[in-house]
Order: structure tokens, then C-alpha cells, then sequence
DNA sequence: GCAAAAGTGTTCCCAGTACACCCATGT
DNA sequence: ACATGGGTGTACTGGGAACACTTTTGC
């Protein structure tokens, strides 16, 4: 038909590094392989792309049909076609790392008839497929993204307090932070917006509870 | 024969957006179309994925036809997998960006047999393929890599003078810099390295000429 | 001696950092 | 009353930004 049909053509698969936030630790969502090749070990989710879908649609059909969420923040930061990574032939793989709301999608409860489990980022188990690589260039590209864009809040419940937005990037990023130095910044964000709403159910003092505005993101930065 | 031949495959190609700098400017290499699709347009060198390549084979291998030169700084930063593009069927693209040393690649002397020519990347013509899109991304991705990598002296020969290195950043990120000021943090990064050599052949007083010194990066930051 | 770019110091300001105590709530 | 995390101010320091003149070379 086409001289495109005379080229090599390719099977294409979508992995994405779901990370999500739940007691004070960033999570990451892994499978668990119930076949071979390494039946047993843990993966990173993902599938073929298929049809005539983009790499994006490929992502947010796999995430849906794992998670059940849509809507999801996904972003891709590479390209894996080294050889030797699924036993059964060769693929080229496109990583996504995606964002989810731990209040959306209740993470460590994961008594799951979907075999997903949310392992805290920094403890992960061997990953099938040699995915430990991936794994850590999603988690540079997530910070790199986090530093760029206002995506952190992707992470977070709509309404949020300081203690969750402070704990969140000393998480993403390892290091602590000083808590008035923090929200003396944060104050000067004006995208991010204190509501006269409280937390509720805490043994303490009952924080404010924040919201981020894009919006006003965009004012601040001209955009 | 196995499972991964059921699947939908898909050619994938490889576009490389080649940046260079000379003459004071940043410049991007681009291919004159000499058939159609989009016969006379300009577009982003690349071509396909064969074979078992790696993606980072098929850049260095289209970028060695297309320019003669190896071992060439290269990075992928996205994969385009929209619909539309090229009118002959689906593939999907894989883009990186190319990084080349003016020194080695004569660039605005273009009367080539390869039908490519440098172009100044403010001014580029509009682009076959849809392709536009694609190049926007690279410039983004080239500013974020050239403040993360110590890469912007793959743009530069192995020896260059202080102005070259600074005009190349004003280049990069539209933006003036102090002289002063430059020099001053320069002087900071050890692994910017004075020699007792002189620029030579200028109608004015001779700039002292530096090299980039990896040892001596990779020590600054404890890498 | 003139044109052209190389090279050089000081001041100011803001952002980042370090640091400790009182407050509001639940039990 | 006590335990728990929420919330606040000040002083120091280092990096970025603004700014103008002398020096060295080729012609």
C-alpha cells in the first residue's frame, strides 16, 4: 500500500510510575506478576499500545483499566528500546510517570482484586523486566517536573494544609525543611490560597486547609 | 511464534534537532524536502528505526548520514505519536537533540551535497511535517539540559574565550547578561579552566581562552 | 591615535537559612 | 493537665544585579 509497510515496524508498550502520597510517604504502585516471565516479582503497570491510539491514550486506558481513575496527570520522560528486557521479544517501551490524589484512590488499603499495591517509594522491591532503571528516571524526571511546574498538588487532596505540601516535598526531594522558612514562601505564592475551612478529626490543633489556583498561577507567572 | 506478534506494531522514527552555534547566534540545521510530502518545505533531519537498533542508534546512524559526524552529543526528550503528520501513514517519533561544536562542522558555509543548511533558531522557516511543535519542546528541553548537564560546551570548540561562552547563554535563553557578573561566577567554577593560550587573528586585543575540565566537574560537585 | 573588544570592583538588595516559643485542640 | 502538631519573627549571610572605566591589540 504505503512505502511506509516496507519498514521495520515495531510492538510498542506504555509503562507508567503511578506515585501517589498516603501517611506522610510517597507511594509508587507496582503489579504483582502472576505469570511468567517473572511470575512473582513486581512491575511497574503497563501494557501494548494497540489500535490507532496515541502513547497518552495508551497510558490513560492502561491506568484506567488498573486503577479505575481517569482524569489523571500523566507525563512521559522516556524512551527504552535496549534489548534484552522482556524475554518473550523485543519492545520499545515509553515511561510515564502519573500523579494521583491519595483521596481519590485509596492506596493502603490494598487488599486488591486488582493485584496493585502501593509500595513507599523509597523501599521498593527488585522490579521485573530490569525496570529499576526506569524507576529511577522517573523518579529524576518527577522531580525535575515538580521544580518546573505546579504539579505537586496533583499528589494532594483539593484542599489541602502546609504540613501536607511541606512533608510532600520533603519526601520527593529528601532533605528537611525548616517549617517557617517554608511558609514564609509559601506565603508569597499567591496560587496558593487559604480557605477559612479546618481540618477535622485530628487530635490537635486543627490546621488551615489550603487550595492551589491556577488562575491565579497563571497571573503570578504571566502566562 | 510468540505472544508479541499478535499485537499492533508500529514504525517509529527518529528526527534529531541538530543545534550548533556560530557567528554570534544559535543555529539549527534543517533538511529541504526534495519530494513530496511537503517537496520544498524544510524539515527536521531523521528517518527510520530499522533492524534491531536501539533509538540511540538510529540517531547516531541517520545524524552520521546526514552530517559525516560522530560520537556527537545527543538527547531524546519526547515521543510524538499524534495522528496526521505524515500523510503517507502512522508512525510514531521519537525526537532528540543534536549538540555540535562549530569547530568541527563548518555550518553557515552550506553549499552542501547533503541539501541541509543551518538556519538561526529564531528564524526558522515553517517546518514540513508538522514539525514546529516538536522543535518548540527541543528548545525547551535544550534550556532545562543545559541548566541541569554541563552540556553547552558540546556547542562550543574545545577551546573558546569567555564572551564566546556568554553569548552562547544569552543565545540559549534570550536574555542579556552583566559581563562582570558572568565572569565573576565563571571564575567560581573550577572546572572552567584558563589556559595561557590567546584567540589569534582578531583585529583586537586577544581573549584568553578556556577549556571545560570534566574531572574537575565531577570533583566540584562530588560526583 | 583610533577602533574594538578584553578585562576588572564595589555596592545594594533579596532570598535562603538558622533558630525557639506560644497556641488551639482532643483526651 | 498534658500531649500533639499548628502557627509565628528576627538576624545573618551569600548570591544575583546594577553599574563604568582602563587595557591590549590590529590597523
Amino acid at each position: 500500500m504505503t512505502a511506509l509497510q516496507d519498514r521495520s515496524n515495531y510492538p510498542i508498550t506504555v509503562d507508567s510510575v503511578i506515585f501517589g502520597y498516603a501517611e506522610g510517604a510517597l507511594q509508587v504502585a507496582l503489579i504483582e506478576r502472576e505469570r511468567d516471565p517473572f511470575k512473582g516479582m513486581w512491575a511497574i503497570p503497563g501494557g501494548f499500545m494497540e489500535g490507532d491510539e496515541t502513547v497518552e491514550e495508551t497510558a490513560h486506558r492502561e491506568l484506567k483499566e488498573e486503577t479505575g481513575l481517569e482524569s489523571i496527570y500523566l507525563e512521559q520522560f522516556h524512551v527504552c528500546s535496549s534489548h534484552g528486557r522482556d524475554p518473550r521479544g523485543r519492545t520499545i517501551t515509553v515511561a510515564f510517570f502519573a500523579l494521583i490524589d491519595s483521596d481519590k484512590y485509596h492506596m493502603v488499603a490494598s487488599q486488591d482484586a486488582l493485584q496493585a499495591k502501593w509500595w513507599p517509594a523509597y523501599k521498593l522491591p527488585p522490579l521485573a523486566f530490569h525496570q529499576d532503571e526506569i524507576y529511577q528516571k522517573a523518579l529524576q524526571a518527577l522531580r525535575i517536573a515538580v521544580k518546573t511546574r505546579p504539579i505537586a498538588f496533583e499528589l494532594l487532596p483539593k484542599f489541602f494544609t502546609l504540613t501536607q505540601l511541606q512533608i510532600l516535598f520533603e519526601q520527593l526531594f529528601g532533605i528537611a525543611i525548616d517549617k517557617r522558612n517554608f511558609r514564609r514562601k509559601v506565603a508569597k505564592m499567591e496560587f496558593i490560597v487559604a480557605t477559612d475551612k479546618k481540618q477535622e478529626g485530628e487530635k490537635h490543633r486543627p490546621a488551615t486547609l489550603y487550595y492551589y489556583d491556577q488562575k491565579r498561577y497563571k497571573e503570578f507567572y504571566n502566562i
